[in-house]
DNA sequence: CTGAAAGCGCTTACAG
DNA sequence: CTGAAAGCGCTTACAG
């Protein structure tokens, strides 16, 4: 199938007149070489189109140049806007440094995926997207203690490499956005309640709520799953259970993109009027532009290219031997969307 | 960093007090071992924990047993719920077959990314997701004879494994259908002109308006790229040229959503009156439920599921030496959405 | 049914 | 500055 025939570094070497060894030195860019044989040797690369075996680099080496990108097993976090823009940034910048990215699966409480991936050695380092609460991938990584870094917050374990929005505050300055802009009744809707983001956020919600003396209320409260069907469905239950309410604060841009549906859906579109009293709306990302004149929507973006870079960099970083830092932040923006 | 030991062939065969050769036909689930010496390698490799290196294997049998997935450069892609769920079946499909997913991207004009991965042996075989006019990639791929499949049509070159669905029949019956619901004026919004994709469906767009002995009006088509911010800026043109469309003929999820938005944010929320006289949208795929009471959203679901499954089979089976059809097409369904 | 040996295509001490 | 040799961890004719 392929080309009749590979060309290797011994065909180079012989074709220059070296031997394998200084062509390997040559492709090393090692200083000890003189400029001659250098040039010489680049020429026949050139002449003989030759590319160096990855393969065979990496079992010399014991590295394969491969990053292992972890992803949830759920279907719905396909459709997030934040894995798309991660895994895209992810992958130019581990190109950048000369790797490449492997996918990989984080099943239910399954790390077969993942565990293959490191004891075959073709990967050298792990990203996770998103971990849950004990999170058997985490475990085995540990360890094993193979490299890895995680985008979001380790509950569990303190000594994990992770870059993370701060999401615990995010949730609260976003709260006391709501109620400042007069919200008396806020409604909360959240994504899987065993995944970390989601509890950070809630807990953000919760103490908001709580120190401006405010109830909390079960009513109002809805965890579920990342997709727009349960932002459809938790709007329908909690307006269901109380049609007073006047915000809400939504953790996920598949959610929030389910809900706004919801209340385009039942506005009447004779007299245009709605039951719906809901005055400002705060999330995570909303995906596209979905608007609606009546409501205020203030969304915090949680730049997840940044998030991706950083993941990736860090990795990188780890990899070569150089410091890092444990645990790093990355800003989030809060901004008023219509 | 890694644990202090890599655990080797070598290793198990010493334990097991047999040869590395027996070993590695053990593994191999070779006729000719005694059950014996079979069972006592099995039990070994248990003990010790072992798992053969896939580099190691990768150089002797000069196989990776990794695909590589080539992405369009552009990032509206990957907001496209056709990648998402492609993405994540190519990558159950592969895992199931015993390969990775490597990822790659393909620039603008530029095959550097595979050619690195293919020039490297880091993969065995490509699949392309979406191809241009004159891809320069698929010029690489078939003229350095590298194994690879097309998700859509090559325009160019006839000797291409493929796997499509049949773009330019899906959409004649799409536009027939708006035809027989009683449209008289069919605009047309569609992404990058030079993508496959996009040709074949406005061809059908083209030939059905023609057949019915409507006239084409060039004021009624808009081709740009694959985004809902085009979505939303073509039907805003569109309505300014001529307000008196009453259907319209989608090419892309994104592109749906954005005309959605603007036909929704566009009706007066006071009386819920809207000058907009459209009745029928035909699309394919609409990436969420966004509905509108008013409008008749008629859908071509292409099955990414089947056409990422199919993509990737074929390629593992060229890869293993099996026959393939060179071209493979897919059925499509079309249905009324509410 | 099993082993010794050569080979896959690189890298890297070691010696000069 | 350069080469010969050993090694990375497997596989696979070849011989028995």
């Amino acid at each position: 199938m392929k080309e009749g025939r590979h060309v290797t570094i011994k065909m180079v070497a012989d074709k220059a007149g070296v031997s394998k060894s200084t062509v390997s030195r040559a492709i090393g860019n090692y200083p000890d070489i003189s400029d001659k044989t250098k040039e010489k040797i680049f020429s026949v690369m050139k002449e003989l189109n030759y590319y160096p075996s990855a393969i065979a680099r990496s079992l010399a080496n014991r590295i394969s140049k491969n990053v292992g990108l972890v992803l949830p097993a759920d279907d719905d976090f396909f459709l997030n806007p934040f894995f798309q823009e991660s895994l895209r940034i992810i992958s130019k910048t581990a190109s950048s440094r000369g790797y490449d990215v492997l996918i990989a699966y984080n099943g239910d409480n399954e790390t077969r995926s993942v565990e293959r991936l490191v004891k075959a050695n073709k990967v050298d380092g792990v990203i996770m997207m998103r971990s849950v609460v004990q999170d058997p991938t985490i475990e085995y990584l540990r360890d094993s203690n193979f490299p890895f870094v995680l985008i979001g917050k380790s509950i569990d374990y303190s000594s994990v490499h992770s870059v993370d929005t701060d999401n615990v505050d995010a949730c609260k300055t976003l709260t006391k956005k709501l109620i400042d802009s007069g919200c008396k009744k806020i409604a909360f809707i959240g994504g899987d309640k065993n995944s970390v983001v989601t509890i950070d956020r809630f807990n953000g919600y919760v103490k908001t709520i709580e120190e401006n003396g405010m109830k909390l209320n079960k009513d109002l409260i809805q965890e579920n799953e990342f997709s727009s069907m349960n932002g459809y469905r938790s709007i329908e239950k909690i307006l269901k259970n109380d049609s007073s309410i006047d915000g809400i604060v939504i953790t996920d841009a598949l959610i929030f993109s389910g809900v706004m549906d919801y209340i385009n859906n039942h506005k009447s579109y004779e007299t245009g009027e709605s039951s719906i009293k809901i005055k400002v709306i705060g999330t995570f990302g909303t995906g596209n532009f979905q608007q609606n004149p009546d409501i205020e929507i203030i969304n915090v973006d949680v730049d997840s290219k940044i998030l991706g870079e950083k993941s990736c960099n860090t990795l990188i970083d780890l990899l070569e031997g150089k410091d890092v830092e444990m645990t790093q932040i990355v800003d989030y923006k809060i901004s008023n969307i219509n």
